[in-house]
DNA sequence: GATGAATGAGACTTCATTCAT
DNA sequence: GATGAATGAAGTCTCATTCAT
C-alpha cells in the first residue's frame, strides 16, 4: 500500500501536495492571503481540503512554505544574474527579473513590502525575510562599481530594491506595459548618482 | 434651541463621527484594513457598533474616507514642501515627510503601494491615488532641476516614490531607527544620477 | 409659534401624521410589513424617523392603524355597493371592487389572508378581522338571493371571498391584465351553483 | 468502509441535511420563512449553524429547497386524487387534501398566494409556481365534467384554488375545526354553478 | 411637536479548523 | 493518505427604538 515497488520513479512527494503548491502559488500570487480561502486552493488543486490540513496543518503554514517558494524562485534567479561579468548589466538584468517576476504574481510584491510588520500570526517558522536575502545579493554587485562606506550599503540596496519592486508593481497593476526599458533606466539612475558622487572601484 | 450666548455656535456637530476617524486613522494605520474589525474600531472610539453605520453606512466607505484623509494629509504636506525655494532641498524634505508619515502610520505605505490592485470592493468612489497625486507633485520639482524628456518623468518621478516609500517602511519596520540622514541619500541618488546624465535647467 | 392664529382653516391634525399615513399606505400596500422599514416610510413621508414615534408609539401601531384603515376603505365600498337593488348586482360590483383595490394595494390581500394566524406581535389592539367584516356584508346579499341554512352562510361567504381575493391578486401579479368579466365571471359561478341547489328567496 | 453486510447501504448519508428539512418545514410552515431565523432552525435541528450552509449555501436556498420539496408533496397528492374515477369526488379529495395540507402547514398557503409578487429575493432559481402546477391539475378535471371555453379554464381553476385555500387557511386558523364537509359543499358550488350553465360532457 | 444622533439586539454569512471514517 | 461533513468564532450589516435637545 504505501510503496508500490519500482513503479514511478519520482520522489513524488505526495502529489497532493504538489497541487496545492502550484494552487497556491497561483491564487496567492494573484490575490494574497488573506483574499484566498483555503476552499478555493483546495478546489483549484483538485483535492479536498481535509488534504490542506493533512498536508501543511494549517493555512499560514501552507503560505508560509508557498513565500518561502516564490522567495527561493526569485533569489535564484537573481543571484545567478548577479554573476555576470559587467555590473551593471548584472543589476540591470536583476531589475528585469524582478519587474517580470512581479507582472506573474503581483500580489508577491506587496507581500514582502510587509512582511516585516505584523509579528503576530507570521507564517509558519521564522525565515530570512526576501528582502535581506535580495538587498546582500544587490550589495554584492554595488561592491563591484564603486567604493561605498559600510553604513551606505544597506541603505542604497534598500532604495534600489524600493525603486524596482514599487516599479513592477505599478507596471503590473496599470495594463498599458510601459516601456520596460525606461523604467529599467530610471530605476539605475540611483547607480549613476552612485558613480557620480563615489570612487569607482578599479579593476587592479 | 436655547442659544448658548457668545459661544462656539456648537463645534461638537457629533463628536462621534471625529473619534470613529480617529480610532480609524490609528487601528488602519497600524494594522491594515482587513485586520482590523468594526467592532474594534467602535470600542476604540468609545461607540457602539452601530455608530459605525449611522455616521459611514459601510465599512468599506469609512475606510475609504480614512485612506482619502490620510492621502490629503500626506499630500498637503508635500506640496507645501514641494514649493522650497532650493528644488533639491524640497525633494529631501518631501523625503522627510515621507519617512515619518509612515513611521506613524506604516500601514498607510502598503495600502496605497496595492491601491491600483484589487479593483473589488473599492473604498468608496472612485479616486485619485495617491501614487498619482505624489509623483505629479514629484515632476514639478524635478522639472526645476533637469531637462527630462516627457515620457522619463512618470518613471522617474515612480522610481524616487519607491524607494522612499520601501525605505520609509523597512525603517518603521526595524526597531532601529537607522540615521535618516543616510536613508535620505540613498534615496536622493536617483536625483544626483539625474543630475549626472541629463542636463540641468538654467536659471534663465 | 404653536397655533398660527386663524391661518389653515383645516383642523390638520398633524399634517406630520397625515404624510406618514400616506407614505405608509402607499408602501405597505405595495411590499408588505416586513419589507419596509421604518426609515423608508419617514423618508418619503419627508419627516423624521423620531416622528413616527412621537405620532405612533411603534411600528406596529402605526402598521395596525395603517392597515385598519385600508380595511375601513375597503369595507366602505363594499357596504355601498352591497345595497344595490338587484343582489346578482350587488355581487359582481363587490368583486369588481375587491378587484380593484387589490391591483391598488396588492400586499393588503396577502396581510389580510394571514391576519388570523401569528397572535404573537399583532399590529396594536385587537380589530375586528377583514374578513369577518366583508363576510358579514357578504352574508346580507346572499341572503336575499338563495335560502340558506345558517351553517352554510358563513363558508360559502368564505369561499367568495377567498376566491375573489386569489384571483385578484393573480391578476396584480400577472402583469397582463386579464379580462375582468371572465375573472368575475369564474367567481360569481359560486352564487350560480348556489342557485341550482338551493331553493331561491322569492320577492314578496 | 468496512462493509456493513447485508444491511441498507447507508441510508444515513448526511442525516443532518434531512434535520434541517424537517426543521425547516416545521418552522417555515407554521411562521414563514422572515419569521424563522436560521439560528432557530439549525437549533431545532440539532445542528450548528454552518451546517445549514454547508448544506444549502443559503438561508433563502434552503427555503426555496424546502418549498419546492412542499409544493411537490401537495401536488403528488392532488395528482393521485385528480385520477379518480368520478371527476366530481376527485375534485373533492382534491379539496380535502388542500385542507388537511394548510391545517398541517398554515404558512404555506400564505406562501404559495404571494409567490407570484416580490421577484426580488426568490427563494433559489426559478421554479413553476405552485399556482400553476395546480390549476392544471384542476384544468384535467373539470374537463371531464363540463364543456369549457379555453379561455374560461384558467380562472375557474383560480377560483376554485381560491376558495379551498382561502377556506382552509381560516379553518386552520380559528381553533374551532368547523365541519369540513360544509367547506368542502361551499367550495364545489363552484363546480356546481359550472355545470347549471354549461353543458355537460358526455361519456362518448 | 419634532428631530436625528445613537444604540444594541439579532440577522445572515464566511471560513479556518477538527475528526470519524 | 485522504476525505468531507460538521463546527463555532467572528465578521458585516439592518433596523426598531430611545432620548436629549
Amino acid at each position: 500500500m504505501t510503496a508500490s515497488p519500482n513503479s514511478r520513479p519520482r520522489t513524488r512527494v505526495t502529489d497532493s501536495k504538489e497541487r496545492l503548491f502550484a494552487a497556491s502559488m497561483q491564487l496567492l500570487g494573484a490575490r494574497g492571503p488573506n483574499a484566498v480561502s483555503v476552499d478555493e486552493i483546495a478546489q483549484i488543486a483538485g483535492v479536498s481540503k481535509g488534504t490542506v490540513y493533512y498536508n501543511f496543518g494549517s493555512k499560514d503554514k501552507m503560505i508560509g512554505q508557498v513565500l518561502e517558494f516564490g522567495a527561493d524562485m526569485l533569489v535564484a534567479q537573481l543571484d545567478e544574474a548577479s554573476t555576470l561579468a559587467e555590473p551593471r548589466d548584472a543589476l540591470r538584468t536583476m531589475a528585469t527579473i524582478a519587474i517580470d517576476f512581479v507582472e506573474k504574481y503581483p500580489s508577491f510584491a506587496q507581500i514582502w513590502i510587509s512582511e516585516q510588520l505584523s509579528p503576530e500570526s507570521d507564517w509558519g517558522e521564522q525565515i530570512t525575510p526576501v528582502y535581506t536575502r535580495v538587498t546582500s545579493t544587490i550589495i554584492e554587485v554595488i561592491d563591484r562599481i564603486v567604493v561605498l562606506g559600510q553604513e551606505e550599503k544597506e541603505p542604497v540596496a534598500t532604495a534600489l530594491f524600493g525603486a524596482a519592486l514599487f516599479s513592477a508593481r505599478l507596471r503590473a497593476a496599470s495594463m498599458n506595459p510601459e516601456d520596460r526599458e525606461t523604467i529599467l533606466n530610471s530605476v539605475l539612475f540611483i547607480v549613476d548618482g552612485l558613480l557620480a558622487t563615489h570612487e569607482p572601484v578599479t579593476d587592479h
